[in-house]
RNA sequence: CGGGGUGUAGCGUAGCCCGGUAUCGCGCCUGCUUUGGGAGCAGGAGGCCGCAAGUUCGAAUCUUGCCACCCCGACCA
């Protein structure tokens, strides 16, 4: 294995898909486009997963099941929804196979074909709203705030590790309610709670924005979003917020006796998001020497490298592993390398490429001078530190790191976030200066469209905290009456 | 699904045009010396050259078909 990766500046792409691969967090699955999630990979995924479920605990959520298939009439009851995901599904079409009569392996037996074919889920709004139907009779019954961790399938032309696979793994929360106020604080409730996510834990920062008409989720009334900026200047969705209105309700036949007497449909959100959020973890903060993790999120947090001559490390060990208790104490996850048959140099590499963010080398020599070396992921620096009240040191840097990292990534966003006023400017902003561009639009899919077609560039969210201000748009030169966010998006 | 590219040891590759059973590096194993930033020397193991068929005395190499992966596009969390 060559030693150094490709640089982000030479081929970001592949500097990105040789960073997954090399930190040891996913591979290509032998199954099209689906991916194995690595041991690391997956400890990133499960302390996401521990953090976000206590906050959607906090907001009064309750965590359930619901089946991978789905009866395909369930899909089309839905228009718009059928509309947008009719064209990525997989279909179960058969429940048997048998021996080929005519050679070795096995045939798909024809005369087990299922009456109605089985959509595997590429989302649950349908199986959920049809349960829905049996669970909500009354206004005593809601609101009903469900939550479900899940895999689902979507058979996109085009993958890309922990971005876009066939297989992915998310978390889907379906709540219903019995007015749209409810409903429609709900929905930014939970988008709040993604940007407290990324911005406080992925140290990521996020713009909070609802979606234009073209990139709203099929069957909602409004998708809110958050959106990221990566290191190559593209935007990445990171997790997105829908209010259903009534379309489900409609569509599944969910009504409730209201305290008036009344029947009315109930109100609706989904909200949602995926092991996207590890690409977007890897692509917003790690460097060419591999992954920066956050301190909040780091599966290990501070990693112990020995520094010994031969036949010492077991009287060296004995004198390092009360400080680890110390930093365990703290609450601190701690690996000790105390392998022998890796070289201080090297492991040292190696835990930076999987962006452990803060290393202490602990020699005899350290020890004798009450003293020990932390270096930090993020900027590489160096220090020696007293072994007095070093855990509380290491505790504190901790925490510096985390904030330091999402300072870092706050002022690319910024540094990379252009105004222009001309359809000029917007393209040579795009070409020169990739990032986020905020500029007129007159409002209109059909504009949209055709900036999309002409630059690649799309409307990624129109801010929640854009104050107003007239304009013209660049396209077209029409009024408007705001700056929404373009750019180029994973 | 369209365009382009690549499949050779665990990983990265040379060889292919011009057919003769495979090159180099990393990693792995053994030994010695090393150990505060990816160790050095010596020795060693490991391959049905993506799959299938064809041409040929002989195929990694030529022909045809298939498959997988990567990049770009369309689609998308």
């Amino acid at each position: 294995m060559s030693k150094s990766l490709p640089t982000r500046s030479d081929d970001y792409s592949l500097w990105y898909n040789e960073l997954v691969k090399r930190a040891g967090l996913a591979e290509n699955s032998a199954v099209r486009g689906c991916m194995v999630v690595k041991p690391y990979g997956w400890a990133i995924w499960e302390k996401m997963q521990r953090v976000l479920d206590d906050m959607f605990k906090e907001t009064g959520h309750e965590n359930c099941a619901f089946p991978l298939f789905i009866p395909k009439s369930f899909l089309s009851k839905e228009a718009d929804h059928v509309e947008g995901f009719a064209k990525e599904c997989a279909v179960v079409t058969h429940y048997r196979l048998k021996n080929d009569p005519n050679g070795g392996g096995v045939i798909v037996d024809p005369e087990a074909k299922l009456e109605e074919e089985l959509i595997v889920r590429p989302t649950s709004e349908t199986i959920i709203w049809s349960t829905y139907k049996n669970w909500i009779q009354s206004y005593r019954d809601l609101p009903l705030l469900i939550n479900q961790w899940a895999n689902v399938v979507r058979w996109e032309m085009r993958t890309r590790l922990f971005l876009r696979t066939t297989e992915f793994f998310w978390q889907e929360g379906h709540t219903a309610h019995a007015t749209h106020e409810e409903s429609a604080a709900e929905t930014v409730q939970m988008l709040n709670v993604y940007a407290d996510f990324a911005e406080n834990w992925m140290a990521m920062p996020v713009v909070k924005g609802v979606k234009s008409a073209n990139e709203r989720f099929a069957g909602a009334l409004e998708t809110y979003c958050i959106e990221a900026l990566m290191q190559d200047g593209k935007a990445l969705q990171a997790g997105t917020s829908h209010d259903l209105g009534q379309n489900f309700a409609k569509a599944f036949d969910v009504q409730f006796a209201t305290k008036e007497g009344g029947l009315e449909h109930v109100w609706g959100t989904s909200w949602g998001v995926s092991t996207r959020l590890i690409g977007a973890l890897i692509m917003a903060h790690s460097d060419d020497e591999g992954l920066v993790l956050p301190p909040k999120l780091a599966p290990i947090q501070v990693v112990v490298v020995p520094i010994y001559k031969t036949g010492q490390l077991e009287e060296l060990s004995a004198r390092i592993k009360p400080l680890i208790q110390e930093l365990k104490a703290r609450g601190i996850s701690v690996k000790y390398d105390d392998r022998d048959t890796e070289r201080p140099g090297a492991k040292f590499a190696q835990w930076e490429l999987k962006g452990v963010p803060v290393r202490l080398a602990i020699g005899a020599r350290d020890l004798d001078n009450n003293t020990l070396e932390v270096a930090r992921r993020d900027t590489k620096e160096k220090f020696q530190i007293p072994l007095e009240n070093f855990a509380e040191r290491v505790s504190t840097l901790l925490d510096e790191i985390q904030v330091a990292i999402y300072q870092k990534a706050l002022a690319f966003r910024e540094a990379n976030t252009r105004t222009v006023d001309t359809w000029d400017e917007f393209k040579r902003a795009l070409d020169e200066t990739p990032g986020f561009i905020l500029a007129h639009w007159d409002g209109t899919p059909e504009t949209e469209q055709r900036i999309k077609e002409e630059t690649k560039a799309t409307i990624r969210c129109l801010a929640l905290n854009t104050v107003p201000e007239p304009g013209t748009c660049i396209l077209t030169g029409g009024p408007s009456a705001r700056r929404v966010h373009f750019a180029r998006a994973y």
